[in-house]
DNA sequence: ATAAAGATGTAACTAATGTTACAAAAAAAT
DNA sequence: ATTTTTTTGTAACATTAGTTACATCTTTAT
Protein backbone atom coordinates (compact mmCIF):
# COMPACT_ATOMS: atom_id res chain seq x y z
CA UNK A 1 0.00 0.00 0.00
CA UNK A 2 2.92 2.49 0.63
CA UNK A 3 3.66 2.10 -3.10
CA UNK A 4 0.20 3.40 -3.83
CA UNK A 5 0.02 5.94 -1.27
CA UNK A 6 3.69 7.28 -2.36
CA UNK A 7 2.55 7.43 -5.71
CA UNK A 8 -0.50 9.17 -4.91
CA UNK A 9 0.02 10.86 -2.19
CA UNK A 10 3.75 11.45 -2.07
CA UNK A 11 3.78 15.16 -2.80
CA UNK A 12 1.23 16.17 -0.20
CA UNK A 13 2.12 14.15 2.73
CA UNK A 14 4.99 14.24 5.29
CA UNK A 15 6.87 10.47 5.10
CA UNK A 16 5.18 9.99 9.17
CA UNK A 17 2.24 10.22 7.31
CA UNK A 18 2.42 8.32 4.81
CA UNK A 19 3.54 5.69 7.40
CA UNK A 20 0.76 5.92 9.80
CA UNK A 21 -1.45 6.08 6.56
CA UNK A 22 -0.04 2.66 5.66
CA UNK A 23 -0.64 1.39 8.77
CA UNK A 24 -4.17 1.87 10.24
CA UNK A 25 -5.86 2.27 6.26
CA UNK A 26 -7.46 -0.50 4.52
CA UNK A 27 -6.98 -1.11 0.75
CA UNK A 28 -9.97 -1.36 -1.06
CA UNK A 29 -11.09 -2.41 -4.40
CA UNK A 30 -14.89 -1.63 -5.32
CA UNK A 31 -16.18 -2.69 -9.07
CA UNK A 32 -17.97 0.09 -10.83
CA UNK A 33 -21.90 0.21 -9.26
CA UNK A 34 -20.41 -0.95 -5.83
CA UNK A 35 -22.27 1.20 -3.18
CA UNK A 36 -19.92 2.91 -0.70
CA UNK A 37 -22.20 5.47 1.42
CA UNK A 38 -26.18 5.11 1.79
CA UNK A 39 -28.17 8.13 2.77
CA UNK A 40 -28.77 7.92 6.50
CA UNK A 41 -25.74 5.61 6.83
CA UNK A 42 -23.55 6.79 9.93
CA UNK A 43 -19.92 6.83 8.62
CA UNK A 44 -16.57 5.50 10.46
CA UNK A 45 -14.16 5.95 8.07
CA UNK A 46 -12.53 8.33 5.43
CA UNK A 47 -11.84 7.49 1.82
CA UNK A 48 -8.44 8.19 0.05
CA UNK A 49 -8.75 7.47 -3.47
CA UNK A 50 -5.94 6.12 -5.88
CA UNK A 51 -7.63 5.10 -9.08
CA UNK A 52 -11.15 5.17 -10.34
CA UNK A 53 -13.81 7.34 -9.57
CA UNK A 54 -17.04 7.78 -7.10
CA UNK A 55 -19.80 9.18 -7.86
CA UNK A 56 -21.90 11.33 -5.35
CA UNK A 57 -25.56 11.52 -5.41
CA UNK A 58 -28.80 13.56 -3.61
CA UNK A 59 -31.64 12.36 -3.13
CA UNK A 60 -35.47 13.70 -1.60
CA UNK A 61 -37.88 12.23 -0.07
CA UNK A 62 -39.75 10.64 -2.72
CA UNK A 63 -36.58 9.24 -4.07
CA UNK A 64 -35.86 11.34 -7.07
CA UNK A 65 -31.93 11.39 -7.68
CA UNK A 66 -29.69 14.41 -8.28
CA UNK A 67 -25.53 13.73 -9.75
CA UNK A 68 -23.39 16.03 -7.23
CA UNK A 69 -19.87 15.08 -8.61
CA UNK A 70 -17.02 12.98 -9.35
CA UNK A 71 -14.62 12.31 -6.37
CA UNK A 72 -11.20 10.82 -8.62
CA UNK A 73 -7.86 9.89 -7.64
CA UNK A 74 -6.05 12.09 -4.64
CA UNK A 75 -9.60 13.38 -3.85
CA UNK A 76 -11.03 12.40 -0.77
CA UNK A 77 -14.82 13.25 0.57
CA UNK A 78 -15.35 16.48 1.85
CA UNK A 79 -19.00 15.38 3.38
CA UNK A 80 -18.03 12.13 4.97
CA UNK A 81 -15.13 13.94 6.64
CA UNK A 82 -18.01 16.52 8.41
CA UNK A 83 -20.34 13.70 9.04
CA UNK A 84 -17.20 11.58 10.77
CA UNK A 85 -16.02 14.49 12.87
CA UNK A 86 -19.93 15.68 13.99
CA UNK A 87 -20.93 11.86 14.11
CA UNK A 88 -24.09 13.03 11.82
CA UNK A 89 -25.40 10.47 9.28
CA UNK A 90 -24.80 10.87 5.88
CA UNK A 91 -26.66 13.36 3.80
CA UNK A 92 -25.10 11.69 0.35
CA UNK A 93 -24.99 8.24 -1.63
CA UNK A 94 -21.80 7.68 -2.97
CA UNK A 95 -21.36 4.52 -5.65
CA UNK A 96 -18.15 3.79 -7.56
CA UNK A 97 -18.26 5.21 -10.58
CA UNK A 98 -15.25 2.89 -12.28
CA UNK A 99 -13.68 0.10 -10.59
CA UNK A 100 -11.89 1.76 -8.00
CA UNK A 101 -9.38 1.52 -5.69
CA UNK A 102 -9.31 3.09 -2.30
CA UNK A 103 -7.40 3.57 1.01
CA UNK A 104 -10.05 3.74 4.47
CA UNK A 105 -8.83 5.94 7.19
CA UNK A 106 -10.67 5.28 10.46
CA UNK A 107 -12.36 8.49 11.84
CA UNK A 108 -10.61 8.42 15.10
CA UNK A 109 -6.89 8.92 13.11
CA UNK A 110 -8.76 12.04 11.26
CA UNK A 111 -9.02 14.08 14.44
CA UNK A 112 -5.61 12.86 16.11
CA UNK A 113 -3.74 13.78 12.97
CA UNK A 114 -5.32 17.27 12.30
CA UNK A 115 -3.86 18.53 14.90
CA UNK A 116 -0.36 16.73 14.46
CA UNK A 117 0.38 17.22 10.27
CA UNK A 118 0.44 20.41 8.87
CA UNK A 119 0.22 18.44 5.26
CA UNK A 120 -3.35 16.55 7.03
CA UNK A 121 -4.35 19.78 7.73
CA UNK A 122 -3.79 21.60 3.82
CA UNK A 123 -5.04 18.61 2.53
CA UNK A 124 -8.51 18.54 5.05
CA UNK A 125 -8.89 22.62 4.20
CA UNK A 126 -8.07 22.10 -0.11
CA UNK A 127 -10.46 19.25 0.17
CA UNK A 128 -13.30 21.08 1.31
CA UNK A 129 -12.73 23.85 -1.23
CA UNK A 130 -12.43 21.83 -3.50
CA UNK A 131 -16.00 20.30 -2.66
CA UNK A 132 -17.35 23.83 -2.07
CA UNK A 133 -16.25 24.59 -5.26
CA UNK A 134 -18.25 21.67 -6.95
CA UNK A 135 -20.96 22.21 -5.43
CA UNK A 136 -21.47 25.74 -6.03
CA UNK A 137 -20.98 24.52 -9.80
CA UNK A 138 -24.04 22.26 -9.36
CA UNK A 139 -26.03 25.23 -7.97
CA UNK A 140 -24.93 27.63 -10.35
CA UNK A 141 -26.01 24.59 -13.03
CA UNK A 142 -29.35 24.05 -11.78
CA UNK A 143 -29.96 27.73 -11.23
CA UNK A 144 -28.48 29.18 -14.02
CA UNK A 145 -28.73 26.40 -16.81
CA UNK A 146 -31.57 25.29 -19.33
CA UNK A 147 -31.84 21.19 -19.52
CA UNK A 148 -29.77 21.13 -22.72
CA UNK A 149 -26.31 22.81 -21.46
CA UNK A 150 -26.91 20.96 -18.33
CA UNK A 151 -27.18 17.60 -20.75
CA UNK A 152 -23.69 18.67 -22.42
CA UNK A 153 -22.41 19.76 -19.00
CA UNK A 154 -23.10 16.30 -18.18
CA UNK A 155 -21.73 14.63 -20.75
CA UNK A 156 -18.08 16.49 -20.73
CA UNK A 157 -17.95 15.47 -17.27
CA UNK A 158 -18.54 11.59 -17.94
CA UNK A 159 -15.91 12.07 -20.80
CA UNK A 160 -13.47 13.59 -18.22
CA UNK A 161 -13.98 11.04 -15.56
CA UNK A 162 -13.86 8.16 -17.22
CA UNK A 163 -11.50 9.31 -20.39
CA UNK A 164 -13.29 8.11 -23.14
CA UNK A 165 -15.53 9.83 -25.76
CA UNK A 166 -18.42 7.22 -25.47
CA UNK A 167 -20.89 7.37 -22.94
CA UNK A 168 -22.52 4.46 -21.66
CA UNK A 169 -25.48 5.23 -20.39
CA UNK A 170 -29.04 5.02 -21.00
CA UNK A 171 -31.70 8.00 -21.66
CA UNK A 172 -33.25 7.18 -18.63
CA UNK A 173 -29.93 6.49 -16.17
CA UNK A 174 -29.14 10.26 -17.73
CA UNK A 175 -32.46 11.24 -17.18
CA UNK A 176 -32.53 10.16 -13.11
CA UNK A 177 -29.11 11.50 -12.47
CA UNK A 178 -29.94 15.29 -14.19
CA UNK A 179 -33.97 14.99 -12.50
CA UNK A 180 -35.77 14.99 -15.17
CA UNK A 181 -37.25 12.90 -17.47
CA UNK A 182 -36.23 10.07 -20.06
CA UNK A 183 -38.10 12.11 -22.59
CA UNK A 184 -36.75 14.91 -22.05
CA UNK A 185 -33.44 13.37 -22.31
CA UNK A 186 -34.42 11.74 -25.93
CA UNK A 187 -35.45 14.81 -27.29
CA UNK A 188 -32.07 16.81 -26.09
CA UNK A 189 -29.77 14.30 -27.49
CA UNK A 190 -31.66 13.89 -30.56
CA UNK A 191 -31.46 17.37 -30.77
CA UNK A 192 -27.53 17.30 -30.53
CA UNK A 193 -27.14 14.08 -32.90
CA UNK A 194 -28.70 16.26 -35.66
CA UNK A 195 -26.05 19.33 -34.63
CA UNK A 196 -23.41 16.43 -34.57
CA UNK A 197 -22.36 17.22 -31.28
CA UNK A 198 -22.80 13.02 -30.90
CA UNK A 199 -23.60 9.71 -32.09
CA UNK A 200 -26.41 8.27 -31.00
CA UNK A 201 -26.37 4.22 -30.30
CA UNK A 202 -28.15 1.61 -27.47
CA UNK A 203 -26.84 1.63 -24.18
CA UNK A 204 -24.13 4.33 -25.58
CA UNK A 205 -23.26 7.99 -26.63
CA UNK A 206 -20.38 8.52 -29.06
CA UNK A 207 -19.09 11.73 -28.71
CA UNK A 208 -18.05 13.54 -31.30
CA UNK A 209 -17.80 17.63 -30.28
CA UNK A 210 -19.36 19.03 -27.28
CA UNK B 1 -14.69 42.58 23.10
CA UNK B 2 -14.14 39.68 25.85
CA UNK B 3 -17.82 40.34 27.56
CA UNK B 4 -19.51 39.43 23.86
CA UNK B 5 -17.37 36.53 23.35
CA UNK B 6 -17.48 35.16 26.76
CA UNK B 7 -21.59 35.82 25.86
CA UNK B 8 -21.76 33.99 22.15
CA UNK B 9 -18.98 31.65 22.35
CA UNK B 10 -17.91 31.13 25.68
CA UNK B 11 -19.15 27.20 25.88
CA UNK B 12 -17.35 26.60 22.58
CA UNK B 13 -13.76 27.92 22.89
CA UNK B 14 -11.60 27.47 25.75
CA UNK B 15 -9.94 30.18 28.00
CA UNK B 16 -6.50 30.85 26.37
CA UNK B 17 -8.53 30.53 22.77
CA UNK B 18 -11.18 34.04 23.94
CA UNK B 19 -8.00 35.53 25.46
CA UNK B 20 -6.18 35.32 21.61
CA UNK B 21 -8.94 36.18 20.07
CA UNK B 22 -9.77 38.80 21.95
CA UNK B 23 -6.32 40.60 21.42
CA UNK B 24 -6.14 40.24 17.54
CA UNK B 25 -10.01 40.39 16.42
CA UNK B 26 -11.16 43.75 15.16
CA UNK B 27 -14.62 44.54 16.13
CA UNK B 28 -16.62 45.56 13.70
CA UNK B 29 -20.48 47.28 13.20
CA UNK B 30 -21.73 46.83 10.58
CA UNK B 31 -25.25 48.52 9.02
CA UNK B 32 -27.91 47.28 7.29
CA UNK B 33 -27.01 46.59 3.53
CA UNK B 34 -23.40 46.89 3.99
CA UNK B 35 -20.89 44.63 1.54
CA UNK B 36 -18.68 42.80 3.53
CA UNK B 37 -17.47 39.94 0.48
CA UNK B 38 -17.55 40.63 -3.01
CA UNK B 39 -17.20 37.78 -5.94
CA UNK B 40 -13.62 37.89 -6.61
CA UNK B 41 -12.15 39.56 -3.78
CA UNK B 42 -9.62 37.94 -1.87
CA UNK B 43 -9.87 37.18 1.97
CA UNK B 44 -7.66 38.33 4.60
CA UNK B 45 -9.70 37.83 7.52
CA UNK B 46 -12.62 35.52 8.76
CA UNK B 47 -15.83 36.56 10.60
CA UNK B 48 -17.40 35.77 13.73
CA UNK B 49 -20.81 36.63 13.89
CA UNK B 50 -21.70 38.22 17.45
CA UNK B 51 -25.14 39.67 16.10
CA UNK B 52 -27.57 40.41 13.06
CA UNK B 53 -27.24 38.35 9.65
CA UNK B 54 -25.50 38.37 7.09
CA UNK B 55 -26.81 36.81 3.32
CA UNK B 56 -24.27 35.15 1.33
CA UNK B 57 -24.87 35.53 -2.44
CA UNK B 58 -24.01 33.45 -5.46
CA UNK B 59 -24.22 35.24 -8.94
CA UNK B 60 -23.50 34.08 -12.78
CA UNK B 61 -21.29 35.64 -15.06
CA UNK B 62 -24.41 37.51 -16.58
CA UNK B 63 -24.69 39.06 -12.95
CA UNK B 64 -27.54 36.64 -12.53
CA UNK B 65 -28.31 36.62 -8.42
CA UNK B 66 -29.25 33.43 -6.06
CA UNK B 67 -29.52 33.79 -1.98
CA UNK B 68 -27.48 31.07 -0.95
CA UNK B 69 -27.97 31.19 3.35
CA UNK B 70 -27.93 33.22 6.44
CA UNK B 71 -25.01 33.56 8.29
CA UNK B 72 -26.43 34.12 12.21
CA UNK B 73 -24.87 34.98 15.59
CA UNK B 74 -22.09 32.16 16.34
CA UNK B 75 -22.04 31.50 12.95
CA UNK B 76 -18.69 31.88 10.85
CA UNK B 77 -18.42 31.81 7.22
CA UNK B 78 -17.05 28.61 6.10
CA UNK B 79 -16.66 29.57 2.41
CA UNK B 80 -14.50 32.56 3.46
CA UNK B 81 -12.30 30.12 5.63
CA UNK B 82 -11.29 27.65 2.89
CA UNK B 83 -10.41 30.73 0.69
CA UNK B 84 -8.36 32.26 3.18
CA UNK B 85 -6.51 28.63 3.20
CA UNK B 86 -6.29 28.63 -0.32
CA UNK B 87 -4.96 32.32 -1.20
CA UNK B 88 -7.95 31.49 -3.60
CA UNK B 89 -10.79 34.30 -4.77
CA UNK B 90 -14.13 34.43 -3.17
CA UNK B 91 -16.76 32.57 -5.25
CA UNK B 92 -19.07 34.35 -3.14
CA UNK B 93 -21.05 37.46 -2.14
CA UNK B 94 -21.40 38.60 1.39
CA UNK B 95 -24.22 41.52 2.35
CA UNK B 96 -25.34 42.35 5.92
CA UNK B 97 -29.11 41.79 6.07
CA UNK B 98 -29.62 42.95 9.55
CA UNK B 99 -27.38 45.57 11.55
CA UNK B 100 -24.75 43.10 12.41
CA UNK B 101 -21.67 43.04 14.99
CA UNK B 102 -19.02 40.49 14.12
CA UNK B 103 -15.26 39.98 15.07
CA UNK B 104 -12.69 39.54 12.06
CA UNK B 105 -9.45 37.32 12.58
CA UNK B 106 -6.64 37.30 10.52
CA UNK B 107 -6.20 34.55 8.13
CA UNK B 108 -2.38 34.01 9.86
CA UNK B 109 -4.09 32.94 13.42
CA UNK B 110 -6.66 30.84 11.86
CA UNK B 111 -4.13 28.46 10.47
CA UNK B 112 -2.01 28.74 14.05
CA UNK B 113 -4.87 27.83 16.15
CA UNK B 114 -6.11 25.05 13.63
CA UNK B 115 -3.10 22.98 15.21
CA UNK B 116 -3.29 24.85 18.54
CA UNK B 117 -7.06 24.49 19.67
CA UNK B 118 -9.03 21.40 19.65
CA UNK B 119 -11.86 23.69 20.35
CA UNK B 120 -11.20 26.18 17.44
CA UNK B 121 -11.14 22.71 15.27
CA UNK B 122 -14.24 21.09 16.24
CA UNK B 123 -15.75 25.00 15.55
CA UNK B 124 -14.33 25.00 12.27
CA UNK B 125 -15.68 21.37 11.24
CA UNK B 126 -18.92 22.11 12.80
CA UNK B 127 -18.90 24.95 10.05
CA UNK B 128 -17.81 23.30 7.25
CA UNK B 129 -20.59 20.42 8.23
CA UNK B 130 -23.51 23.41 8.71
CA UNK B 131 -22.44 25.17 5.48
CA UNK B 132 -22.46 21.72 3.06
CA UNK B 133 -25.97 20.66 5.04
CA UNK B 134 -27.01 24.71 4.08
CA UNK B 135 -26.05 24.40 0.25
CA UNK B 136 -27.19 20.46 -0.02
CA UNK B 137 -30.42 22.32 1.17
CA UNK B 138 -30.38 24.64 -1.68
CA UNK B 139 -29.79 22.24 -3.98
CA UNK B 140 -32.72 20.44 -3.09
CA UNK B 141 -34.86 23.59 -3.27
CA UNK B 142 -33.68 24.60 -6.65
CA UNK B 143 -33.49 21.32 -7.90
CA UNK B 144 -36.85 19.46 -6.54
CA UNK B 145 -38.47 21.95 -5.56
CA UNK B 146 -41.29 24.67 -7.82
CA UNK B 147 -41.22 28.23 -7.55
CA UNK B 148 -43.86 28.07 -5.06
CA UNK B 149 -42.58 26.19 -2.88
CA UNK B 150 -39.25 27.73 -3.19
CA UNK B 151 -41.02 31.10 -2.55
CA UNK B 152 -42.54 30.08 0.81
CA UNK B 153 -39.53 28.35 2.12
CA UNK B 154 -37.93 32.23 1.15
CA UNK B 155 -40.63 33.61 3.07
CA UNK B 156 -39.93 31.25 6.15
CA UNK B 157 -36.16 32.15 6.13
CA UNK B 158 -36.72 35.59 6.24
CA UNK B 159 -39.41 35.38 9.30
CA UNK B 160 -36.63 33.41 10.93
CA UNK B 161 -33.44 35.67 10.48
CA UNK B 162 -35.41 39.06 10.98
CA UNK B 163 -37.44 37.49 14.14
CA UNK B 164 -40.40 39.71 12.44
CA UNK B 165 -43.24 38.62 10.89
CA UNK B 166 -43.10 41.42 8.37
CA UNK B 167 -41.07 40.96 5.58
CA UNK B 168 -39.86 44.09 4.14
CA UNK B 169 -38.81 43.55 0.27
CA UNK B 170 -40.29 44.19 -2.90
CA UNK B 171 -41.12 41.85 -5.35
CA UNK B 172 -38.38 42.74 -7.22
CA UNK B 173 -36.01 41.85 -4.61
CA UNK B 174 -37.27 38.68 -4.09
CA UNK B 175 -37.50 37.74 -7.52
CA UNK B 176 -33.30 38.44 -7.73
CA UNK B 177 -32.49 36.48 -4.65
CA UNK B 178 -34.65 33.60 -6.21
CA UNK B 179 -33.58 33.92 -9.77
CA UNK B 180 -36.78 34.73 -11.20
CA UNK B 181 -38.85 37.47 -12.53
CA UNK B 182 -40.42 40.50 -10.67
CA UNK B 183 -43.87 39.10 -12.29
CA UNK B 184 -43.36 35.30 -11.34
CA UNK B 185 -43.15 36.79 -7.73
CA UNK B 186 -45.98 38.89 -7.66
CA UNK B 187 -48.66 36.34 -9.82
CA UNK B 188 -47.38 33.47 -6.44
CA UNK B 189 -47.53 36.26 -4.05
CA UNK B 190 -50.95 37.24 -5.18
CA UNK B 191 -51.89 33.55 -4.61
CA UNK B 192 -50.51 33.41 -1.53
CA UNK B 193 -52.30 36.45 -0.15
CA UNK B 194 -56.49 34.92 -1.63
CA UNK B 195 -54.95 31.63 0.40
CA UNK B 196 -54.92 33.96 3.40
CA UNK B 197 -51.17 33.30 3.94
CA UNK B 198 -50.20 36.59 4.07
CA UNK B 199 -50.71 40.48 3.34
CA UNK B 200 -49.50 42.31 0.67
CA UNK B 201 -48.53 46.09 1.14
CA UNK B 202 -46.33 48.20 -0.36
CA UNK B 203 -42.89 47.22 0.34
CA UNK B 204 -43.38 44.87 2.76
CA UNK B 205 -45.36 41.73 3.11
CA UNK B 206 -47.08 40.80 6.39
CA UNK B 207 -47.18 37.07 7.45
CA UNK B 208 -50.60 35.22 8.62
CA UNK B 209 -49.39 31.84 8.20
CA UNK B 210 -46.97 29.74 6.25
C1' DA C 1 -38.37 -19.93 -31.95
C1' DT C 2 -41.15 -17.19 -29.36
C1' DA C 3 -42.20 -14.30 -25.64
C1' DA C 4 -40.85 -10.84 -22.44
C1' DA C 5 -38.20 -7.01 -21.06
C1' DG C 6 -35.50 -3.02 -22.07
C1' DA C 7 -34.18 1.00 -24.93
C1' DT C 8 -35.24 4.50 -28.06
C1' DG C 9 -38.16 7.64 -31.18
C1' DT C 10 -41.81 10.66 -31.56
C1' DA C 11 -46.35 12.96 -31.40
C1' DA C 12 -49.62 15.38 -28.77
C1' DC C 13 -50.68 17.48 -24.84
C1' DT C 14 -50.25 19.83 -20.07
C1' DA C 15 -48.04 22.53 -16.68
C1' DA C 16 -44.75 25.72 -15.06
C1' DT C 17 -42.09 29.47 -15.78
C1' DG C 18 -40.58 33.49 -18.17
C1' DT C 19 -41.54 37.73 -21.15
C1' DT C 20 -43.76 41.83 -22.86
C1' DA C 21 -46.75 45.33 -22.29
C1' DC C 22 -49.46 48.46 -20.02
C1' DA C 23 -52.32 50.46 -16.20
C1' DA C 24 -52.81 52.22 -11.66
C1' DA C 25 -51.39 53.60 -7.22
C1' DA C 26 -48.05 55.39 -4.00
C1' DA C 27 -43.97 57.75 -2.81
C1' DA C 28 -40.26 60.82 -3.81
C1' DA C 29 -38.33 64.67 -6.21
C1' DT C 30 -38.74 69.08 -8.27
C1' DA D 1 -48.66 71.16 -6.87
C1' DT D 2 -46.91 68.75 -10.48
C1' DT D 3 -43.81 65.57 -12.37
C1' DT D 4 -41.09 61.57 -12.01
C1' DT D 5 -39.89 57.27 -10.12
C1' DT D 6 -40.99 53.12 -7.81
C1' DT D 7 -44.01 49.44 -6.84
C1' DT D 8 -47.67 46.43 -7.78
C1' DG D 9 -51.46 44.15 -10.62
C1' DT D 10 -52.72 41.72 -14.51
C1' DA D 11 -53.50 40.14 -19.27
C1' DA D 12 -51.67 37.88 -23.17
C1' DC D 13 -48.37 35.29 -25.00
C1' DA D 14 -43.82 32.42 -25.66
C1' DT D 15 -40.79 29.00 -24.14
C1' DT D 16 -39.19 25.20 -21.58
C1' DA D 17 -39.91 21.17 -19.36
C1' DG D 18 -42.73 17.33 -17.93
C1' DT D 19 -46.39 13.67 -19.09
C1' DT D 20 -48.90 10.20 -21.59
C1' DA D 21 -49.21 7.15 -25.09
C1' DC D 22 -47.70 4.19 -28.39
C1' DA D 23 -44.59 2.28 -32.04
C1' DT D 24 -40.30 0.09 -33.18
C1' DC D 25 -36.23 -2.28 -32.49
C1' DT D 26 -32.86 -4.98 -29.70
C1' DT D 27 -31.60 -8.05 -26.29
C1' DT D 28 -32.57 -11.52 -22.92
C1' DA D 29 -35.15 -15.27 -21.05
C1' DT D 30 -37.95 -19.33 -21.65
Amino acid sequence: MLKELRENYGDLFEEGLLQEISQVGIFKDVAEGYKLIEIGDYVRSVPLLISGAIKVLREDNDGDELLLYFLERGDTCAMTMTCCMGQTKSEIRAVAELDTELIMIPVQKMEEWTGKYKSWRNFVFESYHNRFNELLEIIDSIAFLNMDERLLKYLRDKVNVTKSTTVHSTHQEIAYELHTSRVVISRLLKRFELLGKIELHRNNIKIISL
